[in-house]
DNA sequence: TAAATAAAGGACAAAAATATCCGAAATCAT
DNA sequence: ATGATTTCGGATATTTTTGTCCTTTATTTA
């Protein structure tokens, strides 16, 4: 019955700051990283847990920070994921972007022009490198430690 | 000969502020203006010469912005893609991106998350309004008409 | 009215991103 | 040593995005 024919001839909607695998990445860092400020290692199942991600997939994303030295990994019965309490605070969250997503978000051109710049710029260049300028900094200058911290104290969260 | 093994366990890079739909939606934009400005209408080929896209994927994107009536279109000879002169300065960037890529970019949280806001904040939060209201705003307070202006004046570039 | 032109739309194809499965390797406890 | 645990890594599957092809529809011009 009804023949309504719901055509949808173009889908799209949705795209987000960054990659899932990259929203997965940062979130899987805070949350080793909170950990570790207790002395803690966190194992995969653990951070799946906590930030509600697909295992596998998520343990392909973890190993791309361990290679990148942004973490480190121990195998075997109380292995897990941890980062040295010293280096929380050097973990800046332009280097997990930059591990996964690359540094295009906050460095490329805004319509994707290889060739984009002061001199040659596209129409949107100069309204753009505000924005991306401030995404940069931001990036740049927040710790993997105060996020781990506000969600310590229980002034942030992670979960929805 | 040679058993080099290039293994990319994990693929990604090059993420992107817009999707590359949304990308040749701006650029196509821009260019219907410019010349909707001069008086002529723009056909499909002219488009995707001016901005290097590929031809039937910038039809369907092209058919997106029609939908939303952000631009206009006549078929047959002459035909093409039209923006009313005294409408183009009312286009904003924001409407282009929301039609294509939707408002997530601009409006959603940093980590994905439905449920974040200002009193249930994700970790990054807090560092991401700034950043993302200034996007926002530069969005919403960018005109096609200033772009095509930049363009057709010689200030501005598309290829590359 | 017929032919030519150009957008609209459906079906399909390729590539990339996301996700799952399972065995291998390392490590720890017994 | 053996078994349990946990990360590592390869293969494969699914979904989304990007891209192509070809037919249909509307419009103009001859």
């Amino acid at each position: 019955m009804s023949d309504n024919k719901i055509l949808l001839i173009f889908t799209s909607k949705g795209t987000e700051m960054f990659s899932k695998a990259c929203e997965y990445g940062i979130k899987a860092a805070i949350v080793v990283a909170q950990e570790s400020l207790n002395g803690q290692r966190t194992s995969l199942k653990d951070i799946t847990r906590e930030i509600n991600s697909p295992e596998a997939f998520t343990a392909k994303i973890l190993q791309l920070l361990v290679r990148s030295r942004i973490i480190y990994s121990v195998k075997g019965p109380h292995g897990g994921f941890e980062i040295p309490k010293n280096q929380i605070d050097e973990v800046k969250l332009s280097e997990i972007v930059d591990a996964i997503d690359g540094d295009a978000i906050y460095k490329g051109c805004g319509l994707g022009l290889s060739e984009c710049s002061a001199s040659q710029p596209c129409p949107v260049h100069d309204k753009f490198v505000k924005v991306r300028d401030e995404l940069k900094l931001m990036l740049e200058n927040t710790s993997l430690y105060e996020l781990a911290v506000g969600l310590e104290v229980g002034l942030t969260f992670l979960n929805r």
